[in-house]
DNA sequence: TTTTAATAAAGAAATATTTCTTTATTAAGA
DNA sequence: TCTTAATAAAGAAATATTTCTTTATTAAAA
């Protein structure tokens, strides 16, 4: 009488996540198009990614496509929305409004996938006390005073390397949950925070390793 | 007497490539403080990677650590830089002058990895012919013309998703070898091109379906 | 109505990657 | 010199992930 699937290490592959957003994004384009329906061979023939893969994807979050036809675009999209808590906003303060501080800040995306950046700090007087893209921006000694106002689960990290650590201590102190790390650097957190490092870094790895060597890859899909 | 290596899948793992750019950050760090020697577990230490899993990453590469003391921290930097072809400099064109764009241009590890941007393009006549942190921009419209004039091998697409396939067209045509796409948007493109992508979604679904699921990952490890 | 072809589902197989285990090495201390 | 403990190396095992194969379904065409 027992179930084989709970003995199972049960979990959804890490890849499976990461390409979860690509769906979604390619979908709200099929979606424009008022194509009501989708069939994995066509995602598979644009994102470049096998098939199987696709609806081995979609099954993880129990979709199920039609035989001959695929996928209702409109369901699949909301499904997506809801495991990637797109409906559930999450607040975040940003620390290094630098380029890509300023970047991050104005992207627009973040909106529609729930998270929302409620305050900016850095230690540059001329940009304390101004705004950008209508946030406002604070002295970073005013983090934890910020933050008992309004807390937020997610901190970003946009400081140089040297200075993360310091700021990922702050973070951790003032009671964030989750932290999101472009700076390059490895940082160190208790178990229980959750850490997601951004580094554009291993991207140029992997362009100038293909770049040199001439073999194809172990895996032969192109994104992640 | 056939070799079994020569058997073998043979390939470095796509992760272990993701892993080596943190190696050398974190190593250059080590050598600063003057330690001629460093240890996996200590790495592993502060990468919150197992450490058997370093020694593995760096026996692709051929190192070879010495019992009881660790690897020669110079010569295991010499390596990764080797390796991952920082002594070999590759020039790129960027498209797309915003926020991420300039990041992207003042981002000033790029220099040390081997790539060198020599142009901007854009279509904001507002920007055209100025400089970006001494970077010259153009209208796109002369991409084809500049790289007639030096050659490059690396496109960086930095526009809005619903321009980057043009972007991604244009640059194919103009024979460049490998596309670094920021877009968020999959591109079309012939096998023997290079695509890279680069997606800040798939971190911020990392971190949202963390936040919401409090189980643990697969993976133990927490970078990548 | 029947046949055909396109598709998804399910699970097996193959492959890639990580983690564990054992062994060998060696620096440091007894 | 001998012993101990820390470490890397090598390969086995475990696990995760992708890819393949087979089967079932069904829309569309005959």
């Amino acid at each position: 009488m027992k179930n084989t699937k709970d003995n199972k290490a049960s979990g959804i592959p890490v890849p499976t996540i990461r390409r979860l957003p690509l769906y979604h994004s390619f979908l709200l384009t099929i979606k424009n198009k008022e194509r009501k329906y989708i069939s994995a061979p066509d995602i598979a023939n644009e994102l470049q990614i096998d098939p199987t893969q696709i609806i081995k994807d979609f099954s993880y979050l129990n979709v199920k496509g039609k035989t001959k036809v695929g996928y209702v675009t409109s369901v699949l999209i909301k499904i997506l929305e809801e495991f990637l808590g797109y409906h559930i906003s999450r607040k975040a303060f940003i620390v290094g409004i630098g380029n890509l501080g300023s970047a991050l800040i104005k992207y627009h995306r973040f909106h529609n996938e729930g998270m929302e950046i409620t305050a900016g700090f850095d230690i540059n007087p001329e940009i304390i006390n101004t705004k950008t893209n209508n946030l406002k921006l604070f002295h970073i000694d005013q983090f934890q005073e910020k933050i008992n106002e309004t807390p937020v689960d997610i901190g970003i990290i946009v400081v140089p390397a040297d200075q993360a650590q310091k700021i990922a201590d702050l973070m951790i102190k003032s009671g964030v949950k989750a932290i999101w790390n472009f700076s390059g650097t490895p940082l160190s957190a208790p178990d229980n925070i959750i850490i997601e490092n951004t580094s554009i870094d291993s991207g140029l790895a992997m362009i100038k390793w293909k770049l040199h060597e001439n073999k194809p890859l172990i895996y032969k899909n192109r994104m992640l």
